[in-house]
DNA sequence: GATCCACCTGTGACTTCGCTCAGAACATGC
DNA sequence: GCATGTTCTGAGCGAAGTCACAGGTGGATC
């Protein structure tokens, strides 16, 4: 996955610049766009591996964006990003050569996620590994399976999700808000305490490995290596 | 970090140079402004790397201040202050396009590890190293741990902010007044004798390396190099 | 060497933070 | 539509952290 560049386009700065900050982190090439026609000039200067592409623009919308770059014969794979409650857009997005679909407000994980498996999909190079190792545990995406010491647990959802977070920051200490923003939506208003317990489920499931997930109180968690 | 240049926006004259003066501490170029048209003005004489932002200002409030720089074509992140319990506020900031927000009062301690972390995520040139070292003392802000000689030695929260601020200036005699303002909340009503004890605290801690940590009566506290 | 004053440090009250559990609300699969 | 799993909240508890206070210690000054 290292290396593949993104082109991120929403108009919304605050949302670019998290989504792309997130990219960043997880090893890609990002560059942004906040309107359609600047999308489609970013293009012309460097084509991406992907495009996440927000729907509502101001001024031509993500589908025709879309529309256009297929007619000019980019076939790079493109994600939309969309608001709730529009089921519609799926087939409209589909319709004009959209790979995969979010709706908004989505954690960051999900889109790093799909973002590797629609360029799996696509053929593009990626590292192919997808699985980590941090001490005794190894979490792997692609069976989305986590094993402590050869033995396989079972952990819900968002137990994965949080658990894949902290294997990827290993030895640094990630706030709760950080964690909030990138395993939960990142317009999750409810408390903050969520990540304690699932903090506590995912210690309880992980067993004697799970004194390696540290509180550091006042400030956050860490997986220590 | 170094030679970032950033403006501080804030109508209470003393809160303003408190921040600045930490700022230009902590190796930024800073200029200030007490009301918001003026804080226009001078992003049009001299364009900065960041903006610090109160939020109420004499004439037109910071959001709106944020709203007409984004118009006008600058993306430099800004970061917005306000006053406690106003939580609505914060999605009216992010969709003003700040970049991070800070309730009054914070800790300056804070507000330098927030700008940090916006200029790096917005990928100004920032030095990177979150390691810092004195003698046998090594503090990894990342994974949030301090080692003497190699061990690792437990710090409450306001102990290693105490420790981080100290070596962050080794050798240099930092008065109790200094440490109050960077490591407590800058508006501290209670009695300076908290910087005793927690100085007694740290060396505690520090076993043998904590007679680097020396008192220079009637002017302050030193970490000798 | 007496006195003063800044500083040190132990004690303890109070607060804050995090862990855990129980359960309500919701989603999912059969 | 029932059973099961999952998500999230809120309360209670205990541990940890914060800070004031007070008696003790030891330079500095005269």
């Amino acid at each position: 996955m290292a290396g593949n560049h993104i082109l991120v386009v929403d108009d919304e700065e605050s949302i670019a610049d998290l989504v792309s900050s997130a990219l960043r982190f997880a090893g890609y090439e990002v560059s942004t766009a906040h309107e359609g026609y600047n999308a489609l000039r970013a293009v012309k200067r460097s084509v991406p591996d992907l495009a996440v592409l927000d729907v509502n623009l101001p001024d031509i919308d993500g589908f025709e964006v879309c529309r256009k770059l297929r007619h000019d014969g980019h076939s790079f794979p493109v994600i939309f990003l969309t608001a709730r409650d529009q089921p519609e857009d799926l087939r409209t997005g589909f319709g004009h050569g959209g790979d995969d679909y979010m709706t908004k407000p989505f954690s960051l994980e999900e889109l790093a996620l799909r973002i590797e498996a629609v360029l799996r999909r696509s053929g593009a190079s990626t590292d192919g590994n997808h699985r980590v190792s941090v001490g005794e545990i190894t979490l792997d995406e692609d069976a989305h399976q986590v094993t402590v010491a050869g033995n396989v647990i079972a952990l819900s959802p968002t137990e994965f999700r949080l658990l894949h977070y902290l294997m990827l920051n290993p030895g640094r200490v990630l706030s709760k808000g950080q964690i909030l923003d990138y395993v939960w939506e990142y317009d999750f208003d409810g408390n903050a305490s969520v990540v304690e317990t699932y903090v506590s489920y995912l210690r309880r499931k992980l067993g004697s490995a799970g004194r390696s997930l540290e509180t550091v109180r006042g400030v956050g968690y860490v997986l220590r290596p």
